[in-house]
RNA sequence: GCCGCGGUGGCGGAAUGGCAGACGCGAUGGACUCAAAAUCCAUUGUCCGUAAGGGCGUGAGAGUUCGACUCUCUCCCGCGGCACCA
């Protein structure tokens, strides 16, 4: 057979399809295997190279684990809402609609073409009103619990998207300023500068989550049942601390301080700060507040200084754009040290007591303290903290002697009460934008805001010809679909005319794909509870605090609504390294280094590709890409089809016992390494194997077991050699070889020896050779013998691999 | 600044306390061919040596050990994350 790489992988690839193959069921009798992998956003620019890593590694894993004898769950499906679709149909004058219609059809296309071993009936789209319906759903659930709530805050706001951002879809980018260097806050994006504006928003409550978010990273299974894992235990280590960092945790204490006024006619009360570090209380010489704290107006007839004060605080309130704006025109001579100072202002007029020292401190506002954070007020300890003493320097504060005091005399003495503070904050879901899920409540001046009844949802997404963003959200531009009847009072209220954010429909996906066609649920709960938790989890690093935490948290709150029975979605976490350009650069159009799969595939077909593609490195680590390297794959491929025809023609004539060792060296290599996601070591051990055994008779049934140990690596090839052996079923339903542990060891050793730990000579012995027989040995050899004067100090012996004499 | 990960031939990488550089790419030489491609064979860390052989070598320096790419400490460089969270 000659190698036609387009005539099988087409032959296979229609068989798998049209017999529905790889159809996962609920009521096979062998043990589920969930396998899931991020789910593609389907841009317009189609797949490059390094999309489909992930996704060969997770199909390998799938069909090695069918092998195994799971019922392997193992779906595709679109994160179809979202801006680029919206801001591309935009550019290109077409719906929406179309323009996704149309991506997914090619993603479809491309990500078929590498044989990929995915259930297709269970396929799901969240554009489609089918999904988001249920996505409604539970935006409705969430609200019926209050944990999705509106409010007026100061939010993160794109001015080219036009939109809303979520704290996390905001990233900090190093901005030149002269010759200092600042950072600004950039949409994710577009990388356009973000801006604050004071909006109301939808929020869903997650940080009433974050303790047990932070809790569950840690858990594990009483019970030691290996079948159950739970999560954590599967996770990268880097994962779950990063997870960890976002939530923030600090244990500290509420201190309230006593108010003092130079005008002694009115009470003004106490003003609470939050703290880490009570035992720092008699240090403390000043407090500062955040410009947005409560107080400040409370006690406008009391500061003295307020017009200046009042300056600062809307100074500070339009600091983003400010301080952008001074970056690109500040002269050249700016300093570091001076551009980045602190800036406050005291309040004049008011002091407060330490509850320590007794003594009477200045009250400061200054924007390095968070309205957001805490109590929006601080005590400053400028003798134990860093940036307190900064602020105390350049305002000429004082600064006291480092006293620690136990926390609990710190308590007693300031009546304060410990307080644990996180650093995470409510999730903003409210989308100015069209392309999205629409917020299924509606508005009415009598009766407030209620929802949606279940019956009439989903609330579809209209058709607009207008839908570019104007800052105001676009469906609120239409009459027809604002206007709607108050469920509660029937008179004319108007529907929300905002969109959810994208990462509110990838949060339950996983959920979908268990029950993908029920009109009645969003999943069926005996399905989910057969299917879940997810087993493998394959996503990019770019993943780990987002999608992650809110799909944590969307479980979380379904446990605790009796939809599902466990607390955490995903057991065992795998990120995938991204593949660069072969100028080691990210693959991106811009750089011009983007490297199409449809040629690349049909020049050397998929099983090569998916071969290089894992061979390239450590899956975890991302590589550059070699031209030059699928040649390799290739030539690998065409010489393993002629190494097993030759040995279907040679079939049967031997029982060598030759190369039967390496065989099952290799048995347990592949899987091992399979298991492990050492992708790259196993397809070498394959290369190995294919060297060593060479032209050497072989025995039919290994020449089977080598045939199935390439089999998730290539498993067009896989399939077909299959065939070619006279076998008329799917490959991935035969099991996978087994090994010998006692054949795995050859009889004789290669034993090194060593004097002073410098291999002087290696030689052939037998397995079990004692230390008196090694040192025998070794002493016969001259080379040894020559570096060896009188009577060795020392003799190490490591049985079956090293002799070492310390002179 | 803080946290995390990493640094091994010309390149991707292998080896997690016991032969450093597996496997692959590239390169050089050879076979086949009218020729080229493809394929096959050999060589391929570096220095000294005709050779046998030996010295050096995993970012730098120290330490632990009979023995260190691997463990410990200090430093340098690269990548990623967080960034006034009190």
């Amino acid at each position: 057979m000659k190698y036609d790489h387009k005539k099988i992988e087409k032959k296979w690839q229609k068989r798998w399809l049209q017999e529905k193959v790889f159809a996962a069921s609920e009521k096979s009798k062998k043990p589920k295997f969930y396998q899931l992998e991020t789910f593609p956003y389907p841009s317009a620019a189609g797949l490059h190279v390094g999309h489909p890593k992930g996704y060969i590694a997770e199909d390998i894993h799938a069909r090695f684990m069918r092998m195994q004898g799971k019922e392997v769950l193992y779906t595709m499906g679109w994160d179809a809402f979202g801006l680029p679709t919206e801001n591309y149909a935009i550019k290109v004058g077409k719906a929406p609609q179309e323009v996704a219609e149309e991506n997914i059809k090619n993603f479809k296309r491309q990500v078929q073409m590498f044989g990929l071993s995915y259930d297709w009936d269970r396929e799901i789209n969240t554009a489609s009103p089918d999904y988001y319906r249920w996505t409604q759903w539970l935006f409705i659930k969430l609200w019926e619990k209050g944990l999705a709530y509106r409010a007026k805050a100061k939010v993160n706001w794109c001015p080219k998207d036009q939109t809303v951002l979520a704290n996390e879809q905001v990233i900090q980018k190093q901005i030149a300023k002269g010759k200092s260097q600042d950072t600004v806050g950039v949409c994710e994006r577009c990388e356009t500068p973000v801006e604050q504006r004071e909006m109301e928003q939808w929020f869903l409550k997650i940080t009433d989550y974050a303790e047990r978010l932070l809790e569950d990273l840690n858990l594990v299974d009483p019970d030691a049942n290996e079948e159950i894992r739970l999560a954590g235990a599967g996770w990268p280590a880097a994962t779950i601390k990063r997870q960890e960092d976002w939530i923030g945790k600090s244990e500290g204490a509420l201190i309230n301080f006593k108010l003092k006024t130079l005008n002694f006619k009115q009470d003004l009360g106490e003003i609470e700060v939050f703290t880490t570090r009570p035992d720092t209380l008699f240090g403390a010489t000043y407090l500062v507040l955040a410009p947005e704290h409560g107080l400040i107006a409370k006690c406008k007839s009391q500061i003295v200084n307020w017009e200046e004060v009042e300056k600062y605080i809307a100074q500070a309130s339009h600091k983003t754009e400010l301080m952008r704006m001074a970056g690109a025109q500040d002269p050249p001579s700016h300093k570091a040290s001076e551009g980045q100072g602190k800036t406050g202002i005291e309040l004049k007029g008011i002091r407060a007591i330490n509850p320590a020292t007794k003594e009477e401190i200045p009250i400061w506002i200054a924007d390095y303290v968070l309205g957001s954070y805490g109590t929006g007020a601080i005590m400053a300890v400028p003798a134990h903290d860093e940036r307190d003493k900064e602020f105390a320097e350049k305002f000429h504060l004082p600064i006291a002697v480092k006293t620690l005091i136990s926390w609990d005399e710190a308590l007693k003495i300031s009546g304060g009460v410990k307080k644990i503070q996180y650093r995470l904050r409510d999730w903003s879901v409210s989308r100015q934008r069209y392309w999205g899920v629409p917020i299924p409540m509606i508005h009415c001046d009598a009766c407030g805001i209620n929802p949606v009844p279940e019956k009439d949802l989903p609330v579809e997404l209209p058709r607009l010809k207008e839908y570019r963003p104007k800052g105001v959200p676009p469906l609120a531009s239409s009459e027809k679909f604002i206007k709607v009847k108050c469920p509660k009072c029937g008179v004319t209220a108007r529907r929300d005319s905002e969109t959810l954010d994208t990462f509110v429909d990838s949060s339950w996906y996983y959920l979908r794909y268990t029950d993908p066609k029920n009109e009645k649920e969003p999943f069926d709960k005996a399905k989910a509870k057969h299917w879940l938790p997810v087993d493998l989890y394959v996503i990019g690093a770019e993943h780990t605090v987002l999608h992650l935490l809110y799909s944590r948290f969307i479980t979380k709150f379904l446990q605790d609504e009796g939809y599902l029975s466990f607390s955490e979605p995903f057991l065992k976490l795998r990120h995938v390294g991204l593949i660069q350009g072969s100028d080691g650069q990210k693959m991106s159009k811009s750089r011009g280094n983007v490297v199409n799969p449809d040629d690349i595939v049909a020049e050397f077909g998929a099983d090569a590709v998916r071969l290089y593609e894992m061979f390239m490195g450590p899956f975890e680590d991302g590589q550059p890409w070699d031209p030059r390297g699928v040649i390799g794959a290739e030539r690998f491929l065409k010489r393993f089809v002629n190494f097993v025809l030759e040995g279907i023609e040679a079939k049967a004539k031997t029982t060598q016992k030759e190369s039967l060792s390496f065989i099952h060296k290799t048995i347990k290599k592949v899987g091992d390494d399979i298991a492990a996601f050492k992708f790259n070591t196993a397809i070498s051990a394959l290369m190995i194997l294919l060297n060593e055994i060479g032209v050497k008779p072989i025995a039919a049934s290994n020449l089977e077991d080598i045939v199935k140990l390439i089999h998730p690596f290539a498993p067009h090839l896989g399939q077909e050699l299959w065939s070619r052996l006279k076998h008329d079923t799917m490959l991935d339903f035969e099991p996978w070889p087994e090994y010998d542990a006692k054949l795995m060891y050859d009889e004789t050793v290669q034993l090194v020896i060593q004097v002073n730990g410098k291999v002087r000579n290696i030689v052939i012995a037998s397995k079990g050779i004692s230390q008196g027989e090694a040192e025998k040995l070794a002493l016969a050899s001259e080379k040894v013998k020559s570096f060896i004067s009188g009577k060795p100090k020392k003799i190490i012996f490591v049985p079956g691999r090293l002799i070492n004499f310390v002179i």
